[in-house]
DNA sequence: GCAAGGACGTA
DNA sequence: GTACGTCCTTGCA
C-alpha cells in the first residue's frame, strides 16, 4: 500500500510563480494556475508509476482562517502579504480540478496542510502504508522516517537535476545537518523568516545543527546553556529560550489531526471522463483535454462543459455536484470566491461598451512602404500574439484575384495597410505598371509568413476562408484564424452578414464602402486602380473593424453558449471548405457546348410552336405577357394568385392546363425546361471555368443558411440538375480528369432518419433498423396495405406525406402536391398522426418552443432564431411554425454532413487513402479519387459519414451512406 | 443601373 | 408545406 500526499497549496503558489498569468478566453477569469496545477497532477500521477504507483492519494490545502499557531504566537506568518487577486478566484477551483481528477480534496479549517498530511502519514506508517508527500517544504522535513516508510517528494523542475527527487533521511541531513527527528529542534532554533518563526537570534542552520547534536535536543541544550562555550552564543541561548519553546511549537507539525476522512477513502480511483472532461472543458483547458481524451481513450465530446463552472454558467458555483459526499471533506466554498462580476455575460457586455467607445480614427493608419516599418508591424503582432487581417485583391473570386494590399491591426483604433499590387492609372494591364514605392509583393509575404504560419498567432478575419485562398495561392497556409463571420453567425445566424452590417449593428459605425471609393456599375474600378490612400483608409479601416467585432463577438460565445458550436462546427469547417473550393471540379466545355446548340435548337421549335398556338408573337419568357395571353386573350380560367395581383403562370398551374388539353401549356413548360437548363448550365457553366486550372471552382456560404446548411454560388453546384433526362445530361459534364474517378456518397433518407430520432418514432426507427422501403412501410400503415405489391401511386402519396411532415406540413400544401381535395389530404395528415402520434407531440413542442424561445435548436446545440414567431400576421405565424418544425430536422442532417466534413480529410489521411473532396450538395459529398482506389476509399467515406454524429449524439437510428464511383457526376451518382 | 418579382434548378 | 441561388423580365431611377 501506497499513501500519495500532495501538497496542494503548494503547488497553487508554484504554478503561480512559475508560470506566465492565463486567462480564461472567453470571459478574462484568470486559470493560469488551475490550468497549471492540473499539469502538475496529472503529471505526478503519470510519472509515479509500477513499483512507485500510490493506491491511496489525496491533495491537502490549506483552509483560510486562523489556525493554533495564531494563538502561539500572533506574528506567525504576520508578514506574509495577502495573495494577488487573480489568484483568488482560482482557489476553489484548484480543489474543483482536484475532484476532476477523481482524487479527494481535502482541507479543515484550523489547521495547515501540513498538519493534515502529517496526521495522514503518521495514520498510514502506522498501518504498514509506504508513505509519498510530494512537496518541496521544508517543514515536513520531520516527518522523513529513516528506513524510507515516509519520503518527500520535490518535483520542482530544476536544470541538470532529474524531474523526480525523492527526499530520505539522508537528505534531511544534508539540508539541516541532523537526522529527520532533530529537523524542528534545529528549527526551533534558526527560526524561520518566511513564516516569521523567531528562532534563536544569530543562529542558524549549522550552528543550529552543531548544537542540537552536541546536546542531543532543545530541551537539553536549553538547560545545559551555561556549559556552551562561546559568550555570545551562550548569552542568546539563555536570553532567547522561550523564544526557541514557542519557535519548536510553531515547526512542530500535529500529527493528531482528528481528520473526518478515513484513510480508506482514499483510495485511488480511475480517472473518470465524466467528471474530468466537463471541469476542463469549462475552463477551456484544450490542450490538456486533447492529452487526457487521447490517454484515457476518451471522447470529450461526449461531454459538456460544467454548467456551474464555464463561462457563462448557469448554475451557481455552490450548487456544484460533489463528486462523492464522503469524499468531499473540502467544503470549497465555490461560488463565494468567485470574483463577482466576472459574469461571461457581463464581461461581453462590457467589452461591447468599451470597444464601441473607442472612436474610428482613419488618421491613425499607417501605410508601410518600407522594410523596416514592416518588420516593425510584425514585431508588434509577434508581440501582440493575434492580428486582424484582411486581404485587398483585384476582384471577388479567390481563386482568380490577385493580391492588392494587405490590412493588418493589432490593437483597435490602429490599422497597417501595405500596398503590393496597386497599379498605375491606366495601365490596365498591371505587370510591370505598378505604383512607386510598394515593396515587393513577394518580399511582404515571405516577411509575414512567419506569422501567418505560426499556430500561436491568431489570425482574425471577416470571412477568413477568402483570404486562406487568396493566400493559398501564394503558398501561404494561413492558420489557425478567427471569423468574425462566423463567429455572428453561431450567436445570431445569418442575420448580420457583412462588415458593413456587423460594424453598424454593434459598434454604430458606417464603414466606407468599396462603390464610396470605387464607384459603381460598369465603371466600378478594380481595387488596384484605387489611389493607395484610399485603399488604405478602407483596407485599415477593415482590419481595425474587424478587431473590434472580434472583441465584441468572440465572449458572446461563452455568454450564449454557442462556443462548442462555434469551435466544432463553423470554425474547424472553413479551412476544409477553402480546400474545395482551391480543388474546384472538372467540367467538360464539350459536352455542354453540344448540349447548348441541341437545347437552343429544340427551344426555337418550342417558341415557333408556342407563338402558332397563340396566334401571335410574344415574349415567352415573360410570364406577364403569357399570363395575358392564356387568361386574357384566350379566357382560360385560373387563379389570378401572386401577391402583385399578376396571372399565376407557374409550372403547375401549366401543367393542369395542359391536362385539360391546352397544349399551348405544354408547349411553354418544355420551352422554360431547355431555356432555363441552357441559360443557367450549358451556356453559364463554361464561363465559370477558372482559366490557370480549367477548373470550376464554386463559392460555398458558411453563413447564409438559416438552418445551418451551406449554400453554393458562383456558380452554384448544389442545383445541377438531374431529375430530367436532358437534366442529368449536364451532369455527366461534371467528370474526372484522366486517371482518376469521381465518387459520390450520400445519406439515404438522412432527414426522415433525423426525424425519428428526434421525435422518437419507434415505428419509424424499426422501418430504418430492418431496412425497410420507408415510403412504402409508411404507406402500408396508413392505408392498410401489404407492401407486397402496392400500387405506386399509393406509394407516392406516403413519401409525398412523409416530406410534407419534415416541412411542416398542412393540409393546404399536401393537397397542392398531390392534386387531391384539401379535406382528403387533411385526413391523409390525421391518420398519419393517429399511427405516428410521436409527430405530432415533436411539432407541437416546437411551435410552443419556438413561441417561447424565439428559436428552435438542432441536436447539436445550433440555434434557429424565429424573430416574428409571435407575429401579428396569422400567415406569418403559421409559416414560422412549419419552418420551425423543419429547422430542427434540416438543421441536424446539416450538422451531421459538416462534421463528416470536418473529419473526413484527416480519416482519409490516417487510412492512407488518397481522396479529394471536391463538393457538398446537402446530402451528399462528391470526390476525386485514383482510378482503380475507388474500393479502398469508399469504405473510409461511408464509415466516416456514417458515424458523423457520434460521439456527440448517440442517434436512435442506423445511418445509411450509398457510394458509388463512376466517370461522370450523373452515373456516379 | 438596380431591385423586385416570377419562375425553376437542387436537397 | 422547408431551405437555397440564378436567370429573366419588368418597372423605376
Amino acid at each position: 500500500m501506497h499513501l500519495l500526499l500532495v501538497d496542494g497549496s503548494g503547488y497553487i503558489f508554484r504554478a503561480f510563480h512559475a508560470l506566465p498569468p492565463l486567462s480564461r478566453k472567453s470571459d478574462g477569469l484568470p486559470v493560469g494556475c488551475v490550468q497549471g496545477f492540473c499539469n502538475m497532477l496529472f503529471k505526478l500521477t503519470q510519472d509515479l508509476e509500477g513499483d512507485e504507483a500510490p493506491t491511496h492519494m489525496a491533495v491537502i490545502f490549506d483552509a483560510k482562517g486562523k489556525t493554533f499557531r495564531d494563538d502561539i504566537y500572533d506574528q506567525y506568518k504576520a508578514q506574509r502579504p495577502p495573495p494577488p487577486e487573480e489568484l483568488v478566484p482560482q482557489f476553489p477551483l484548484t480543489r474543483a480540478a482536484t475532484r476532476a481528477f477523481s482524487i479527494p480534496a481535502i482541507e479543515m479549517e484550523g489547521w495547515e496542510a501540513d498538519d493534515i498530511m502529517a496526521t495522514y502519514a503518521c495514520l498510514a506508517r502506522d498501518r504498514g502504508f509506504k508513505v509519498t508527500i510530494a512537496s518541496s517544504d521544508k517543514d515536513l522535513m520531520q516527518m522523513v522516517e529513516p528506513d524510507g516508510s515516509i519520503r518527500l517528494l520535490d518535483t520542482i523542475p530544476r536544470p541538470g537535476q532529474p524531474p523526480l527527487r525523492w527526499i530520505g533521511a539522508e537528505e534531511v541531513f544534508a539540508r539541516f545537518g541532523v537526522t529527520p527527528d532533530k529537523v524542528i529542534d534545529v528549527q526551533a532554533l534558526c527560526g524561520d523568516s518566511v513564516d516569521n518563526v523567531p528562532g534563536v537570534p544569530g543562529i542558524g542552520v549549522k550552528t543550529a545543527a552543531e548544537l542540537i547534536n552536541a546536546y542531543g535536543d532543545l530541551e537539553t541544550l536549553l538547560a545545559r546553556a551555561e556549559e556552551i562555550r562561546q559568550p555570545a552564543r551562550r548569552q542568546r541561548l539563555i536570553e532567547h529560550a522561550e523564544l526557541a519553546r514557542i519557535s519548536k511549537r510553531l515547526v512542530t507539525l500535529e500529527r493528531q489531526v482528528p481528520v473526518t476522512l478515513d484513510l480508506d477513502a482514499l483510495a485511488r480511483e480511475p480517472i473518470s471522463p465524466a467528471s474530468l472532461f466537463p471541469f476542463l472543458k469549462a475552463m477551456e483547458f484544450n490542450t490538456i483535454t486533447r492529452r487526457l481524451a487521447t490517454l484515457l481513450e476518451a471522447d470529450p465530446d461526449l461531454f459538456e462543459a460544467d454548467p456551474a463552472l464555464r463561462a457563462g454558467g448557469d448554475a451557481p458555483l455552490a450548487g456544484v455536484p460533489q463528486k462523492s459526499t464522503s469524499l468531499s471533506v473540502a467544503k470549497a466554498k465555490l461560488a463565494a470566491n468567485v470574483v463577482p462580476g466576472t459574469g461571461p455575460a457581463r464581461h461581453a457586455a462590457e467589452e461591447h461598451a468599451r470597444v464601441k467607445a473607442i472612436p474610428v480614427d482613419h488618421g491613425a493608419y499607417e501605410i508601410v512602404t518600407t522594410p523596416d516599418r514592416l518588420a516593425a508591424c510584425i514585431a508588434r503582432i509577434v508581440d501582440k500574439g493575434r492580428v486582424a487581417i484582411d486581404t485587398e485583391t483585384t476582384g471577388l473570386d479567390p481563386q482568380q484575384a490577385d493580391l492588392v494590399g494587405i490590412c493588418l491591426s493589432t490593437e483597435i483604433g490602429e490599422g497597417c495597410y501595405i500596398p503590393v499590387g496597386h497599379a498605375k492609372p491606366g495601365d490596365l494591364l498591371g505587370g510591370d505598371g505598378l505604383v512607386e514605392g510598394q515593396l515587393p509583393v513577394r518580399e511582404v509575404l515571405e516577411a509575414l509568413r512567419p506569422v501567418l504560419e505560426d499556430p500561436s498567432i491568431l489570425k482574425i478575419g471577416q470571412n477568413v476562408k477568402y483570404d486562406m485562398e487568396v493566400l493559398f495561392r501564394y503558398g501561404i497556409v494561413m492558420t489557425p484564424a478567427d471569423d468574425t463571420m462566423l463567429i455572428s453567425y453561431a450567436l445570431d445566424g445569418p442575420r448580420y452578414n457583412g462588415l458593413d452590417i456587423l460594424a453598424e449593428h454593434w459598434l454604430s459605425h458606417k464603414t466606407f464602402t468599396f462603390a464610396e471609393l470605387a464607384g459603381t456599375g460598369k465603371a466600378q474600378k478594380s481595387f488596384d486602380q484605387l489611389e493607395i490612400a484610399a485603399a488604405a483608409r478602407y483596407g485599415a479601416e477593415d482590419a481595425d473593424i474587424t478587431l473590434r467585432l472580434w472583441h465584441v463577438l468572440k465572449p458572446r460565445l461563452a455568454a450564449e453558449n454557442a462556443t462548442t458550436l462555434y469551435e466544432t462546427l463553423e470554425r474547424p469547417l472553413a479551412p476544409v471548405l477553402a480546400r474545395m473550393e482551391a480543388r474546384g471540379i472538372t467540367v467538360d466545355r464539350q459536352i455542354l457546348a453540344r448540349l447548348s446548340g441541341d437545347f437552343a435548337q429544340r427551344a426555337a421549335a418550342f417558341e415557333a410552336e408556342a407563338h402558332a398556338l397563340a396566334g401571335e408573337s410574344f415574349n415567352l419568357g415573360s410570364p406577364k405577357q403569357l399570363g395575358d395571353i392564356l387568361f386574357g386573350k384566350m379566357g382560360l380560367e385560373g387563379g389570378t394568385k401572386t401577391k402583385t395581383g399578376a396571372w399565376s403562370t407557374g409550372a403547375d398551374v401549366l401543367e393542369d392546363l395542359a391536362l385539360k388539353g391546352v397544349p399551348l401549356a405544354r408547349t411553354v413548360v418544355d420551352w422554360r425546361q431547355l431555356t432555363k437548363l441552357k441559360g443557367t448550365y450549358t451556356d453559364a457553366l463554361p464561363t465559370y471555368i477558372n482559366p490557370r486550372t480549367g477548373r470550376v471552382h464554386t463559392s460555398y456560404s458558411q453563413a447564409s443558411v438559416l438552418t445551418g446548411r451551406l449554400s453554393s454560388n458562383d456558380p452554384n453546384l448544389q442545383n445541377i440538375p438531374v431529375r430530367t433526362e436532358d437534366g442529368r445530361k449536364i451532369r455527366s459534364a461534371f467528370i474526372a480528369p484522366p486517371g482518376k474517378v469521381l465518387v459520390s456518397a450520400d445519406y439515404s433518407q438522412i432527414e426522415l432518419r433525423v426525424l425519428a430520432h428526434i421525435a422518437d418514432i419507434q415505428a419509424l426507427k424499426d422501418a430504418f433498423e430492418e431496412g425497410l422501403d420507408i415510403h412504402a412501410m409508411t404507406a402500408s400503415e396508413m392505408f392498410k396495405v401489404p407492401i407486397e405489391g402496392m400500387p405506386s401511386e399509393v406509394r407516392r402519396r406516403a413519401k409525398a406525406i412523409n416530406f410534407g411532415i419534415i416541412y411542416g406540413i398542412s393540409a393546404f400544401g399536401l393537397a397542392n402536391q398531390l392534386g387531391i381535395a384539401r379535406s382528403e389530404a387533411g385526413d391523409y395528415i390525421k391518420t398519419y398522426f393517429e399511427r405516428f402520434p410521436g409527430i405530432r407531440d415533436y411539432m407541437d413542442a416546437q411551435k410552443t418552443r419556438v413561441k417561447a424561445d424565439g428559436f428552435v435548436t438542432t441536436i447539436f446545440g445550433r440555434k434557429v432564431q424565429f424573430p416574428n414567431a409571435n407575429s401579428g400576421n396569422p400567415s406569418e405565424r403559421a409559416f414560422v411554425e412549419r419552418a420551425s418544425i423543419n429547422a430542427p430536422i434540416q438543421g441536424s442532417a446539416a450538422d451531421i454532413i459538416r462534421r463528416a466534413m470536418i473529419r473526413m480529410e484527416p480519416e482519409l489521411h490516417k487510412a492512407g487513402v488518397e481522396a479529394d473532396m471536391l463538393l457538398q450538395v446537402h446530402d451528399e459529398l462528391i470526390f476525386e479519387v485514383p482510378e482503380g482506389t475507388e474500393d479502398r476509399a469508399i469504405p473510409v467515406i461511408r464509415k466516416v459519414m456514417e458515424g458523423a454524429a457520434e460521439p456527440a449524439v448517440r442517434l436512435t437510428v442506423p445511418i445509411r451512406v450509398d457510394a458509388h464511383a463512376a466517370r461522370n457526376w450523373d452515373e456516379a451518382h
